[in-house]
DNA sequence: CGATAACTTGACGCTCCTCAATAAACGTGG
DNA sequence: CCACGTTTATTGAGGAGCGTCAAGTTATCG
């Protein structure tokens, strides 16, 4: 049940709007005053915050600010209570950054609705996402729905593109990013010498293509090609663009997400510098399979082409395929004949991606 | 001299509107209904927008979609003219993504005072912050000072470190970033195999330890340690949040800026892998000449030892030290008796980063 | 079933790491 | 300011790791 903590002067409002609260299921705790209100919100954490600005001992802005500075209670959804008349108060408070006011005398049903609102809005804000790539998907996938824009993806043609088709190419004007729903598709860059460094492999339910639009650039950062035949819809880049944009919510969450990308990349980017390829095959597997893209129990597996595991790891193909019959050969892995691997012994490669 | 779009089906308001913004020298379009108002903000591209929601034709907020879906129109700041009667529609237009919002009857220095917030706040979001690293640095300046948190820095106690004194651990909580005074100061992160991987070099007005404290985990991801003894402040993890979170126009910025970073370290990912040491030593020469890290006529440069060097590139020491003297018998850069060193030839260099 | 592409294995050489020795720079205390 | 010890830079030699080229093998597709 969701507590939420008044902070009202007046003794009518006060016990007037806790009634209809209670009424509504909620757990209702009051203060009378500012002070009172922060000592509250410390001890009980509620999940919403509703709040008058005119108040002895301390006023709502300074609530707002206290409750701000401190971790704990930063993120709880704070809506300021105004008079009427109060119109400049109000436009102070917005610019504070609290996510909904109301002005009293207010209604019922008002007041419940933006309570309602805020509370799913921070459900949304609370959600975990995995660290890496994936998470970005995740994010998108919440996102959409908790703005309601599954329009984003249902109401596009879906294409259809065989093996070997490109998606987008690096160095094209980048105007969408695309949903995947179904088949397998790598993403890669193309270095000067002609190497492919492959930065990913994606499959159902990812978004690929993103990150280009974030760019100034306006251009694709790498090239996307269909492994296994796919079904794609793009998303026009406005689109992408509004959902992250217009939404304080969804952009914070976004830069949570992001920046764990890039702590993720400089993690890689270490492994890169000073990692064996004995040891990039090995976290190279286990990340495979984490992205479920191995063959085991539940997945059905991809089969990766042996160039193109090479590109992830950044060695040749050769060298690549000579560590995979070692792992074969000490029992680590197992080769299906489409060439499908089968971790056998994670523990081993999780110890040689480690120590070597 | 900034443009604005005045969208108002009333004339009363619209010409009396006009007539106010006119006296204060900024150029103003009137629109009667709201297709016309979307045709004059294509044609225009106005600085700012302000817009009735209950109009003939088309309402305010199919304006808001029509010119938000629109890339060239999505930024522009949008404030939605309400009736006081109207208060649904306000709440509805504010959760869209309005940037503010005025109830009629409003004020002469009311409607000025908004107008002039929104068209600052703009001119912030439309700043260009480079692409690398140093991006976050200009960034936090920049936004410090558009939200007035200059407290941020100048309120806080300076601390002192020597040589080879560490600010941060690597693995230790992360309460705090840190803002450089004065100094030179690495950040590395160690491998399993005790080698330090290098992720930067920083000095005045550069921060540090920024991306550990968006990481759930709250641990710092790398270590700093001192190269030239440095004065730094720190600043509390709660204020650089509330700083990333509360406005909207920072975080979509920082949004910008981190994916930039996101797609530095891919390209930085691929250099790792395919790049020769001699290229890589090029390329991490060329990055801090361009830091201002290197001596030249305007910049006192900074004397790296031949490990951290090193470190940056992921190489032995040795080997980094054998390019570098590669490259100064080619002329291409020469080495002071401090080990500093000097860039002689930096269109060759950009040559070996890019070919080899 | 044949042609073609992908995979696998072997041989060889270059790049870069390691170990070791020497030289230069730095810092400290007299 | 110099002498000394210590750290840091530099050069050399040897070898492991990995890329390249080439040839053989298996899978794939029409």
């Amino acid at each position: 049940m969701k507590k939420i903590l008044l902070i009202e002067d007046n003794k009518d409002v006060r016990e007037n709007t806790a009634e209809i609260l209670e009424l509504e299921n909620y757990t209702v705790s009051t203060a009378e005053n500012g002070k009172i209100g922060v000592e509250k919100a410390l001890k009980i954490i509620p999940d919403l915050i509703i709040c008058d600005i005119m108040m002895p001992e301390l006023d709502g802005f300074g609530v707002f600010e206290n409750l701000k500075s401190t971790p704990k209670t930063a993120s709880i959804p704070f809506i300021f209570l105004t008079a009427k008349s109060e119109k400049e108060d109000l436009r102070k408070g917005m610019n504070l950054g609290a996510d909904d006011y109301l002005t009293k005398p207010f209604e019922e049903n008002e007041l419940l609705e933006a309570i309602e609102c805020r509370i799913k809005k921070n459900d949304f804000l609370k959600k975990e996402f995995s660290k890496n790539v994936k998470g970005i998907n995740q994010f998108l996938n919440e996102a959409s729905e908790y703005l309601n824009l599954e329009a984003l993806i249902n109401d596009r043609s879906i294409e259809s593109y065989n093996n070997k088709e490109h998606i987008f190419n690096e160095g094209n004007a980048a105007h969408q990013l695309y949903y995947i729903k179904s088949g397998t598709i790598k993403t890669y860059r193309t270095t000067e010498s002609g190497k492919e460094f492959v930065t990913g492999f994606f499959g159902a339910g990812d978004f690929i293509g993103q990150l280009s639009l974030l760019d100034d650039a306006g251009i694709y950062i790498e090239t996307a090609s269909v492994l296994e035949q796919a079904e794609v819809c793009d998303i026009p880049k406005a689109d992408f663009t509004k959902l992250l944009y217009s939404n304080k919510e969804v952009s914070n969450k976004f830069i949570e997400i992001i920046s764990h990308n890039l702590i993720d990349l400089q993690e890689h980017l270490v492994d890169m510098a000073f990692a064996t390829v004995r040891q990039k095959t090995a976290k190279a597997l286990l990340e495979l399979d984490a992205k479920g893209m191995i063959k085991d129990d539940t997945h059905k597996g991809i089969s990766i082409p042996r160039e193109d595991f090479a590109g992830l790891i950044g060695t040749a193909t050769e060298t690549a395929i000579r560590m995979l019959t070692e792992f074969k050969n000490e029992g680590l892995i197992s080769i299906e004949t489409n060439r499908k691997l089968v971790l056998l012994d994670k523990e081993s490669l999780r110890d040689i991606a480690e120590f070597g």
